[in-house]
DNA sequence: CTAGGATCCTGTCAGC
DNA sequence: TGCTGACAGGATCCTA
């Protein structure tokens, strides 16, 4: 699921379970899920918790660090004397660690923290703190929505006037943050049908369309807390915050919430893509 | 430089 | 039941 939101879920999970933790030692079981050499965090203590756009970084705090990229089907459980999973959701949220899906295990003083990535996209990286800047990923990444003014927005959507305005807000150099669930969530409520082209978009609908992805990436960080409360306290129920938030995602069929009209599902920019034909223009 | 498709990998589901 | 193809909450690489 690892958009915006669920790495700042998980990044404040982090925070407030092993921030100044002491790192004692990896387990790598997927060589293809770790770049770099955990050999430099052991003994160090976790410092600090960035995010950059879906990138979580760790400080520790001998100068090294340690970058997570979850993509599609990354989740990270802690489990020490409490439990905590997020991440791309599934039912090992709830099961035994290490699962067969657990690449990595990071033993900390006091737990261990399991990535586990079915599809093994994701990736860590260990290297020196000084060097996250210049980690290629996020060397281009573009600002954040809450930090994006809407003159630079509409500059970036130029560069990109050919393309749909779905691939456009998909592209993480031209806004940081947003994936599949997320856009689509934006377009419906800025009112903008995510065939158009980014060319076409006008400079009004950009600035609704910036206001769109802080409102709903937002609202899914300060509902995040609690979905894992009810993922952990639920014993093996599947509840998904989807359910509580989505307006067009996964709604192919069913009504409109605002006038009613079925949502429909195409293929956009090689994604499924859902949208209402009547409430986005 | 951009745009679009293929690709990495595993799992699930629909359709036969 | 078993097989096949499509698809999946991401990003990069390749080609035109």
């Amino acid at each position: 699921m690892p958009e915006l939101p669920e790495v700042e879920t998980v990044k404040r999970g982090l925070v407030k379970l092993i921030l100044y933790k002491k790192f004692i030692q990896a387990e790598v079981r997927e060589s293809k899920s770790v770049m770099g050499d955990f050999k430099g965090l052991i003994g160090a203590e976790l410092v600090g918790l960035r995010r950059f756009g879906k990138a979580l970084v760790m400080d520790f705090n001998n100068d090294w660090s340690l970058m997570i990229h979850l993509r599609m089907t990354g989740q990270l459980i802690w489990q020490g004397e409490e439990r905590f999973a997020a991440g791309h959701p599934t039912e090992d949220f709830v099961r035994e660690m290490p699962s067969r899906h657990t690449r990595v295990i990071l033993e900390f003083d006091g737990g261990k923290l399991y990535f586990n990535d079915q599809r093994k996209f994701g990736f860590c990286k260990v290297l020196r703190t000084v060097e996250v800047g210049e980690d290629g990923f996020i060397k281009k990444l573009a600002k954040e929505p809450w930090g994006m003014e809407v003159k630079e927005f509409w500059e970036k959507l130029q560069r990109r006037k050919n393309s749909v305005i779905k691939a456009a807000l998909l592209d993480q150099t031209v806004i940081a943050g947003l994936g599949n669930i997320y856009t689509d969530e934006t377009l419906f409520d800025a009112g903008v049908d995510p065939r158009r082209r980014a060319g076409k978009v006008t400079r009004q609908e950009a600035e609704k369309i910036l206001e769109g992805a802080r409102k709903v990436m937002q609202r899914a960080i300060d509902a995040g807390g609690s979905t894992m409360a009810t993922y952990v306290r639920a014993d093996g129920t599947k509840g998904s915050y989807l359910e509580e938030f989505a307006q067009v995602f996964q709604r192919e069929g069913q009504a409109c919430f605002r006038c009613g009209t079925e949502i429909k599902k195409n293929r956009v920019a090689g994604r499924g893509t859902y949208f209402c034909p009547r409430c986005q223009k």
